[in-house]
DNA sequence: TACACGTGTAAGAGAATTCTTACACGTGAA
DNA sequence: TTCACGTGTAAGAATTCTCTTACACGTGTA
């Protein structure tokens, strides 16, 4: 019964990574089909090398991969698609992944007072 | 059947303020139970200014809410709750969010070049 | 009066994000 | 050779986020 969700950490790192207007569209844009990066790009309307960034951020968090290919006439081509996630954002959900946060916890410190 | 999420701005501004490992406590820490800023701040660990800061985040987005209440002793004193929300993140619920985005689309800019 | 406790906010430093510009390399076709 | 297309990355500016410190106000009690 006990759903393990993501860690705290990776938790932390995907909320990051979606909480972004220009990579919201990156993720909705793939979710219609893959695509390779310069024509991402064009299709999006952003530099390629900013959508390069966002892509790096996003495959970091593990919400796209990204495999290299070469086309027919012999260029080095940088397909992306989704990672078809699904994550639950409730309280309880939050609180459970917070128990694997590896934060450095601001209690736990040199004995500090707390009285009730 | 149409479960109508959250506006995309609305979206952008919950993961914000979610993809914040304390933040992510006082979430954890609230949904054990309402609480005033004081003694939060002690339970937590943190200052007081500092929390203060990031229940606004978290108040702005909607998490959490606050009212300020009298105690006996006649002290003002602020309690926080969270707001038992619930969210999905799918490749499809963003993709169906991303369409009430109303960050500057980069594209339907002055008519830039695109060709297939 | 002075202290302990609660509230709120403002100024500033330091760090992280976001974005542009410019450079590097590779291939196939004119 | 030069151009068009693909790849990657580095440097710098502008902005935002995070956090500390210090100040303001209020009440009840020693």
């Amino acid at each position: 019964m006990t759903a393990t969700g993501p860690t705290g950490d990776e938790l932390v790192e995907v909320l990051a990574a979606l909480a972004n207007p220009l990579r919201l569209r990156i993720v909705a844009t793939l979710a219609g089909g893959r695509d390779y990066v310069s024509h991402l790009a064009r299709v999006i309307g952003v530099s390629r090398p900013l959508l390069h960034m966002h892509l790096q951020r996003l495959e970091a968090a593990g919400l796209v991969v990204g495999s290299l290919e070469l086309s027919e006439d012999g260029k080095a081509m940088k397909y992306f698609e989704i990672a078809d996630f699904d994550f639950t954002l409730t309280p309880s959900a939050l609180a459970e992944a917070v128990l694997t946060l590896t934060t450095p916890d601001p209690q736990r410190g040199p004995a500090r007072e707390e009285r009730s």
